[in-house]
DNA sequence: CTTTACCTTTACGTAAACGTAAAGTAGATT
DNA sequence: AATCTACTTTACGTTTACGTAAAGGTAAAG
């Protein structure tokens, strides 16, 4: 595994262009060395992005997005700044968990949408059945 | 049960302004009836709002929801059309299913700061007690 | 040495999803 | 009759998240 890439290999391994991953940089998401004038990006920024994108896809805001992953990297200091770093945590976990009961609803109902569908379809084959004979029934 | 609302209720109702339920009907997403000049919702156009609006929670963008919410009440048709449409209800389960792993990894991912903020703060505690003997280790 | 391939910054443009004001209508209330 | 209250249309404004040139730097290849 590289120890570093440049922007265009990120670009393409997350199918992404060049002027995202350096929005992000500009939105403070994301902060590669620099090599020169080149940008260098290192395993940490690569899973930056990556949970960046992840939480795009589940659509959360940059804004947002930037206080999650303050979550993951900031596990430093002392007993009340974890403490409150817990129940931030917690404060995601909430939101997170909303939304997958968000999926699990919208996933039940697509399967009735489907049931009543194949339902029709069977019933459309015994009236076929009835009338013609040429489709068996389910 | 109210057979219909006016569209401040329904706004009240799904914390939304007016204005973004008229810009979903200008999008096609919503349909109400009319009295006189005044927008009529019945029980069909508030369960529609709320898919829409269940699926923008869930990263969607308008023209996608929109077509998610045809696959819901066009299950007329004939054989092949049904086909196809189980077909489209698919890919729109696999969708689903994506961003419920995306959400799992989110969470499992969270829970993994979680546990190490809580073994810094019990680390802290064992510091704790040996020089001062003030909290009962976890 | 020039071309090619990447990279850089700067800056204006754009699509999506509304916000917000302006000006008017229509029915209920005082 | 006048004033609310709730609605309407029209239209320009705004934020977010990039897209898309434009103009230039740098290192390797031909």
């Amino acid at each position: 595994m590289p120890r570093h890439y440049s922007i265009s290999e990120l670009a393409r391994e997350f199918a992404v262009t060049p002027r995202t991953i350096r929005f992000y940089e500009d939105q403070d998401l994301i902060a590669p060395l620099r090599e020169g004038q080149r940008r260098i990006y290192r395993p940490r920024d690569r899973v930056r992005l990556k949970l960046i994108l992840r939480g795009k896809r589940l659509g959360f805001a940059l804004k947002e997005i930037a206080e999650i992953i303050d979550l993951y990297d900031a596990p430093q200091g002392e007993a009340k700044q974890l403490h409150t770093l817990l129940e931030r945590i917690a404060a995601r976990r909430a939101e997170l968990e909303a939304k997958r009961a968000d999926v699990e609803a919208a996933l039940s109902h697509l399967d009735g949408v489907a049931a009543e569908c194949r339902a029709r379809l069977s019933a459309l084959d015994d009236d076929d059945a009835g009338q013609t004979r040429k489709r068996r029934p389910v």
